[in-house]
DNA sequence: GTCTATAGCTCGATAGAC
DNA sequence: GTCTATCGAGCTATAGAC
């Protein structure tokens, strides 16, 4: 299925819960390791096809105790994806409203990518753009807003339209490249490193060579 | 095109119904009826979160209807994939080991894009390689084979490891445009035709590129 | 070839004990 | 904070009438 496997998502199970402070707090481990467990169960099965029993039986916990920390299945499911889109929203609300300069337009992209990757099992769940489906509405609105807005501040208004769509390409290739790890690896001997390493260069000529046009 | 709507495919909701000659039977109308319905709803909602029960409700059939045109439901998403997948298989059941010259391997490209352009139903519903998780192993399989045969002739072994990422890269991009239209038209005046003819001259390019350096 | 009826199951979610 | 117990809804699939 998707390149991202349980053992990449942890380290959050890691983070020993300083529970010096509050002692009050829930202990901060449950809902850390239901969300853990979800994701990867999502990612192997899908959101639709994971029963909270699924992910119940792999914390040895009941379906009921998910309950306490979660209001629903898909509050789950927000509750994984929500770093993430804070993330962009942070990103996007430091941005100015383009940048005419095509090293900073590479520059905004990187980050972004690298905001991705720094919640890349987020991304991994969401499949980046495809199957929205069982998403609320609020959630659906914010994705779509990042995709039309990080698309508008990599390309400008005075490009021709093929630069435009090539800037929209070159998103996609972006999103792509993040989502899948493993099963990318089709060229013999090729690490994940030096596979980025190719698609950023990719990327940053083809935008430059957009730019260079004009 | 992912944009496939109900009206696209449609014909169906319209319900000719032409009962004249019911007594020979409509052989062939359920079955491709069942299918095209199926189609139009995995698209909406997706495969799991389609109950039979609607697609029943939508040609005013009941769910037993069904299952003497298909034994699982899963067969019916079988039915709406394998004419694709057959076609890809006689495309590739042609080709040669290896194409050695850059032209013909874009000719292979563009022959194969016209097939999934021929199927793109199916290639929406399939989603390109994305939540493959519900399909039986056997199409799994032939998914998986023409994934790695076609991105195999769409390379050289002997190319250096950045050609041969980049010509995954255009593999993809290449999915990309035939699955997704409709909403991707974020360039202002941007018509389907126009923005295909970019794509394309984008990967004919990339591909040229690659080869040249050689 | 299509229908009625229903079996048999699994799911998400709730109530209440500890 | 987690459990037991259970409900109602919705699902796939089958049996058998017409």
């Amino acid at each position: 299925m998707i390149g991202l496997r349980v053992h990449s998502i942890g380290t959050t199970n890691v983070k020993t819960e300083q529970r010096s402070t509050k002692a009050s707090g829930e202990k901060q481990g449950s809902r850390e390791k239901i969300l853990e467990v979800a994701t990867e169960l999502f990612l192997e099965h899908g959101y639709a096809g994971t029963p909270l029993s699924a992910i119940a039986a792999q914390l040895d916990f009941t379906k009921a105790a998910l309950y306490y920390h979660f209001k629903s299945k898909v509050d789950i499911l927000s509750g994984i994806l929500s770093p993430l889109l804070d993330a962009v929203d942070g990103l996007l609300e430091q941005a100015p409203e383009r940048f005419p300069d095509a090293q900073q337009r590479w520059e905004f992209l990187y980050n972004y990518s690298q905001v991705l990757l720094s919640h890349s099992h987020a991304v991994a769940v969401l499949g980046i753009s495809s199957s929205n489906i069982w998403l609320p509405q609020e959630i659906k609105e914010r994705i779509d807003y990042h995709r039309r807005r990080t698309i508008e501040l990599a390309m400008l208004p005075e490009m021709s339209d093929e630069e435009q769509v090539k800037a929209i390409l070159l998103m996609d290739v972006l999103h792509r490249e993040i989502v899948f790890t493993e099963d990318r690896m089709v060229v013999p001997g090729m690490t994940p490193e030096r596979r980025r390493e190719i698609v950023y260069g990719f990327i940053r000529e083809a935008l430059d060579g957009a730019a260079a046009t004009r």
